[in-house]
DNA sequence: ATTAGCTTCCAAAACGTTTCGGATAGTTGA
DNA sequence: TCAACTATCCGAAACGTTTTGGAAGCTAAT
C-alpha cells in the first residue's frame, strides 16, 4: 500500500506538504495539491487509518451494543436499526463496530470497549430511566448519542421524536370525533418514551377535562401482538364502562387489538376506534391492515442519518445545545378511526 | 490514560524492557516483571491498542457485509449469525465491524473497506457459485472465511456443515423405513449448500436403483414457511405419483409442509414423513412442531466460533490445510417420520 | 530601504507501541 | 586467565500520519 512517504519521494515534495495538500489545508499551492493528487490517485494512495488516529486520536469507529434477547420489540426494529446506521457510517468513512451480548454483560462490554480506546463514540438506544450505560460513558467522559431522552436532564445529545406530542395529538383527534373514553397500549415503565407518552395522553385528557384511568393504561414487557390482543381482550370484557378508542405504543399492539375486537365481535372503527405510532418499519405497513391504520408515523430508518451526524459532530466537540433534536411526526388519518358508537 | 511511558518514568526502567515485561518475554527478570506489573495495575495502564496496530500492521479489525434485504431466508437467520460472531470477536479482543447495505452496492462496500485497510479480514455467509466478493478479496489478498463452500476449488479458508451427507443421510433413513418416493425442498440454485445437499440426495437415491425426478426436487428463491406450503400443494395434487415423505432445506419449508398436509387432509407421518434440516435458531423448535419434527441439527450458533478462529489463525497466517473444517450434524429421529402408508 | 504581510513550503517532533541490535555484568568451562 | 555463555537491560529505529513552528521569497506599504 503506497504511504505518504511514497508519494512525497516521488514527487520531491515534502512529507508535510503533501499531507497538508491532501487534506486541503490552503498553504499549498493548487499546482502542486493537483500534482499531489494526481500522483495519489495514480498510486492508489489510501491514508493509513490506524497512524492517522495514533495521532490525532479518533478511530473513526463508533460502536452500538446490543442485548442479544429481543428487547422491547422485534428482531427487526434492531436490524432496522443497524441497517441504517451502518450505511450512514460507511458513508461517512467510520466503522461501525456492533456488539450483541446477553443483557448482563453489556456493562462489562461496555467497559472492555472503553479500555481499549478504540472508539471514538457510542450510539444509546432505547435508553431506561438512570440509565447505567449513559452514567458509565459519561464518567470514562466517552462521546455518545442517545436515541431517545432518558432522563429529565438535558445535558447529553439525543435524537429523538415528539413522543410527548405524538400521543398528545391522537387523544386530541379522537377527542375531536367525539370520544371520552381512551385506552392507552404501551412500552414499558421504565422506558423514556413511555414515560413522555403517558404524560402526553394524560395531559391531553385533562385539558378536556377527562381523568386518566390506570385500568385503561397499559406497561407491556413487550409491544408485541400477543400484548395488544391480551391487554385489549382484558380492558374490553371488564365490567363497567369500557373504551371507545385505542391508542397503541406500535403497530404490532394495534394488529393485537384487531385481533381481540374481531373476537369480541367488534368492528373497527365502528365499535372501537384505533391509533397506533408506526415506525414504518418495512414489515409490518400499517396501510395494508383491514381497515388501514391510522398513524403518527415516524420511519426508524429517517433516525439514522442524524444520529450519525449528531455522534460525528459530538466526537469533533461540538457544543451540546446543536445535537439535541426532535423531529415531528406525521399524522396520517385511516380507516381505523372514526365517531364513536353512541 | 497512563502509557508505557509513565510506568517507564515513574520505575525508572526503559520502556523497553516494560513492553518486554508485560509482554512475556524472558529476558526480563521476574522480579523486575512483578514491579512493572505492579505499577501496570495501580497506574490503571491498557495498551494503546492504536499504537499496537500501527507497528504490528494488524487492526484488529475484522468485518462482514450483509445484504438489507431479508436474504435466502429469514433475518433471524443474520441476527443469529451477527450475534454469535460478535460476541466470539468480542472475546478475542477484536472488533466486529458490521455493515449493511443494499444488495447491489455490497461490492463497492467490499472495495472501500479493502481500500481503507483497516480491516485485518472478512467472513462470508451464503456463497454463491463464483462469487465475486471472494474474487475480489483474493485479488487484494485480503484474509477471509466463507461459512460454506462455494466452489469446487480448495484454495480457501472455510467452515462448513457435511450438506452432502446430511441429504444423503435423510434419504438412506427414509428408504430404510420403506419410502421410495422422496421429494427435496431446498433453497436457491446458485448457492453452494443446495448444490451439495441436492448431490447427496441424488446419489443416495441413485445408490439404491431410484432415480430422481425434477419434479420433485423445488428450488426456492427464499426458504420461507410459504414456499414449503405452495411446493408440497403443487407436488401433492400433481396427477399421478405423489411423494411420500419430504426432505426440507430448514424447518420453515417444513413447517409450510405441515400446513400443506393439514389443508390437503393429509396426517405427518401416516401420510406424508417429513425430515428437515434445523440450524437450531432460538425461535423455531424443532421439538415443539407438532408432531415433532425428525431433524438432521447443527446449530448455526455452533458455527461461530469455528468461524472465528479460523479467520484469525489466517490472518496470522496459518496454512490454509488447518482452516477448512467440516462438522458432523447430529441426526434427531422424532414423530414426523414413519412407515410410508403402504 | 525598511517593515510588514502573504504565500508556499518544510524539518522535526509527536502519537504509543514493538523490535532490532547491542551492552553490561556475572558465570562457567577449559 | 581468557573465551564463551547467560541473564538482564536499554537506546534507537520503526510504523504512517498530523501538527508545530518556522523559513524563504515575494509584494506592498511606509
Amino acid at each position: 500500500m503506497a504511504t505518504i512517504k511514497d508519494i512525497s519521494k516521488k514527487l520531491g515534495i515534502s512529507v508535510t506538504t503533501v499531507s497538508r495538500a491532501l487534506n486541503g489545508y490552503s498553504d499549498v499551492n493548487e499546482e502542486t495539491r493537483k500534482r499531489i493528487q494526481k500522483a495519489a490517485k495514480a498510486m492508489n494512495y489510501r491514508p493509513n487509518q490506524i497512524a492517522r488516529k495514533l495521532v490525532s486520536g479518533r478511530s473513526g469507529i463508533v460502536a452500538m451494543v446490543l442485548p442479544d434477547d429481543y428487547g422491547i420489540t422485534t428482531r427487526d426494529i434492531w436490524f432496522e436499526i443497524i441497517s441504517g446506521l451502518s450505511s450512514e457510517f460507511s458513508k461517512r468513512d467510520m466503522d461501525f463496530v456492533l456488539n450483541v451480548s446477553a443483557r448482563e454483560n453489556i456493562l462489562g462490554v461496555y467497559q472492555r470497549m472503553i479500555d481499549r480506546g478504540t472508539t471514538d463514540g457510542f450510539i444509546i438506544i432505547a435508553p431506561v430511566k438512570n440509565d447505567p450505560r449513559v452514567a458509565m460513558l459519561e464518567k470514562h467522559k466517552v462521546p455518545f448519542v442517545i436515541h431517545g431522552q432518558a432522563e429529565q436532564r438535558f445535558d447529553y445529545a439525543y435524537f429523538d421524536i415528539d413522543n410527548y406530542g405524538l400521543t398528545r395529538r391522537s387523544v386530541e383527534y379522537l377527542i375531536g370525533l367525539g370520544h371520552t373514553r381512551i385506552a392507552f397500549v404501551s412500552g414499558p415503565k421504565e422506558h423514556g418514551f413511555v414515560t413522555h407518552r403517558v404524560k402526553g395522553y394524560s395531559d391531553a385528557l385533562r385539558g378536556h377535562g377527562l381523568e386518566p384511568k390506570s385500568a385503561w393504561i397499559r406497561y407491556a414487557d413487550k409491544m408485541s401482538e400477543d400484548f395488544g390482543l391480551v391487554s385489549a381482550i382484558q380492558i374490553l370484557s371488564r365490567g363497567g364502562e369500557v373504551p371507545t378508542a385505542f391508542i397503541c405504543g406500535n403497530t404490532l399492539i394495534a394488529k393485537g387489538i384487531y385481533q381481540a375486537a374481531a373476537s369480541l365481535g367488534l368492528s373497527v372503527p365502528n365499535d372501537v376506534s384505533v391509533i397506533a405510532h408506526d415506525d414504518a418499519l418495512p414489515d409490518s405497513r400499517a396501510v395494508s391492515f383491514d381497515p388501514p391504520l391510522t398513524v403518527t408515523r415516524s420511519p426508524l430508518r429517517d433516525s439514522s442519518a442524524p444520529l450519525a451526524d449528531i455522534l460525528v459532530r459530538r466526537i469533533q466537540g461540538a457544543p451540546l445545545s446543536e445535537l439535541q433534536v426532535t423531529v415531528p411526526d406525521q399524522f396520517i388519518e385511516r380507516r381505523s378511526t372514526g365517531e364513536p358508537a353512541r
